[in-house]
DNA sequence: GCCAGTATGGCAACCGGTTGCCATCGGTTT
DNA sequence: AAACCGATGGCAACCGGTTGCCATACTGGC
């Protein structure tokens, strides 16, 4: 019984529905969605026709007029990054409260999937939600002329968003390897076109010199675990003692990548990653990570995007330490 | 710069380019969508004139009589589980793929609620995607009457769907435990909503019987790490060698909570898990368990809804044998 | 130069709701 | 009894596209 071709069966109108309560379709649709607009006795009456008959309005047909579809797009450089699974979660999970749904867009860190997907979705959704969008601003802009949008980690102007306080992080990470005796420390860096890249790049660049350690970088690396053989490589010819990852999903594939070669984490090597993904609790050794409120994030947009939360949050994030750092050697 | 109250600023229409290009706007619309209707010069300019006032049609409008939104809603019981996150991806790139987007659905493995979304979405959506779904057939049946839709991992009568090879999948299992010595086994169950967990509970019986194993079987246990605990306390009360469960979720909560014990994995007790998640294979120690392709899953499940794919193909399922899993005791 | 046939473009209806405005009705007030 | 008022219901337009059908213009054949 599928219907994949042809129309769809004809569903039950408000049409129908009027004729069978006899009343005039205003009357049936004022019954039905601005009851004080009707007496009482009409209002009950053609509610129970309309139950009787299964009567559900056409959403579509709703939408038509008000331009309100109550569908938003959330659009991810990466379906696969657990990181990102739990900001869709959160995301979900807010929208489905307010009577939203979500439309899932993949830019596979493409700008211009990502662009193709605004513009494909702009007349269907009544907003965006943008996680660390990777287009350029201007064509950003261009784009959302006509649709409200929140961003995650990344600050646009014109845009409310929420970011993860992320020289709060970088702060802690330094800290703690300095702490721990760390001279010299390694960025693994993430994709080029994420700000929040950007961000740690010259977040953990300052506070490497407040605490007079030896800073190096290497990267650009996509944000993947596969990532982890290259990046590890080109860390460890920096002469760090200390790692730093983008995030998880590198510093795992890091984590596995020393493993194979027999390089001892902590002892030869600290590893940190960021996010705090699933796994990154019980991977070998368990990592040293930052954690990043996804869930939380994830309700922050569509808040935001529907207009019922104070702009620019910035969320809390904080060091976990865990087996992959320790003194250096 | 957010338009969260109010209308939005009107955008360009049809119209606006008809009268611009100084025609019909049934000749705009057909120059647009239905080219070999007009003349290659009228197509042309119209096209030209489109470009110019950046139009882009209404989706909205155009779904309106043709009832077809390109949109299709999947329907999962818990998005949580990065085994429903590879089949998210796989759904969304092909859809994506074919010009579709997907309408996300969280279920939180609740009938009423799954129920729910399909009757709030069914006037927005052209079919639906239903992974696992828990609701009773029947009322599923009268919800999807007039919508195609394609089924993960549960027959349902008249719909096409895609399931894992289970019986082949438990026969591995299995034929390796058996080979390795153990002689009385438990199968660790997951959600009684499930149908995969009948499907396997009745699987592993049946071969336990063939190759003369005791079976036992605990449970349900939701889907989730935190049924580690219990559902390890449970099946070790059994007295079994080899504990299977339900997903690697329960598989990795277990082996934590063994490993808080102090009981070692897989000398005392052998663990297998099933899915292949993410984690999976650096988890301590690395899980054998049953590969699942999510992946291929969601990307059969669009094909199956948008009617070109052959119905009711069983994917393949094998076993993978790592760390956890080895000679009885 | 006339006619048939085809290519092209336009009118208007339709998809299924919502809503501004007007008509009517019943009940009060004077 | 006339005038007035609020409550209620209906007509028709509108949202922005697509499409069936008809009119016209243009083509080639004789």
């Amino acid at each position: 019984m599928d219907h994949t071709d042809g129309p769809r069966p004809r569903a039950v109108t408000i049409y129908d529905v009027a004729r069978e309560a006899g009343v005039a379709t205003s009357t049936a649709s004022r019954a039905l969605s601005n009851p004080g607009r009707v007496s009482e006795r009409t209002r009950a009456h053609v509610v129970a026709v309309a139950e009787r008959l299964g009567y559900v309005p056409n959403r579509i047909a709703q939408a038509l007029p008000s331009g309100r579809t109550g569908l938003f797009a959330l659009v991810i450089p990466d379906i696969t990054n657990p990181h990102h699974v739990g900001l869709i979660r959160g995301a979900e999970a807010q929208a489905a409260a307010a009577g939203h749904s979500l439309v899932l867009a993949d830019s596979q860190e493409d700008a211009a999937v990502e662009l193709a997907h605004l513009r494909r979705l702009a007349s269907f959704v009544d907003g965006f939600l943008l996680v660390s969008p990777r287009a350029p601003a201007d064509e950003l802009a261009a784009l959302l002329h006509r649709h409200p949008a929140a961003v995650f980690n990344r600050p646009l102007a014109g845009l409310p968003g929420v970011v993860t306080d992320i020289d709060a992080a970088s702060a802690q990470v330094v800290r703690h390897l300095a702490e721990r005796g760390h001279r010299r420390i390694a960025y693994l860096r993430g994709p080029d076109t994420s700000w929040a890249d950007g961000e740690r790049h010259r977040t953990l660049a300052a506070h490497a010199a407040e605490h007079g350690l030896e800073f190096a970088a290497t990267g650009h690396h996509p944000a993947v675990l596969d990532s982890g053989a290259p990046a590890a490589e080109a860390g460890l010819a920096t002469g760090a003692t200390a790692l730093i990852a983008f995030n998880d999903l590198i510093a795992i594939g890091v984590l596995q990548h020393l493993e194979r070669l027999g390089i001892d984490v902590p002892g030869r090597v600290a590893v940190v990653g960021a996010d705090d993904v699933f796994g990154a609790s019980f991977c070998h050794p368990p990592l040293t990570t930052v954690t990043s409120p996804a869930e939380l994030a994830g309700r922050a947009l569509v808040d935001l995007v529907t207009g019922t939360a104070p702009d620019d949050p910035v969320l809390p994030s904080e060091l976990v330490v865990r087996g992959s750092t320790g003194p250096a050697r």
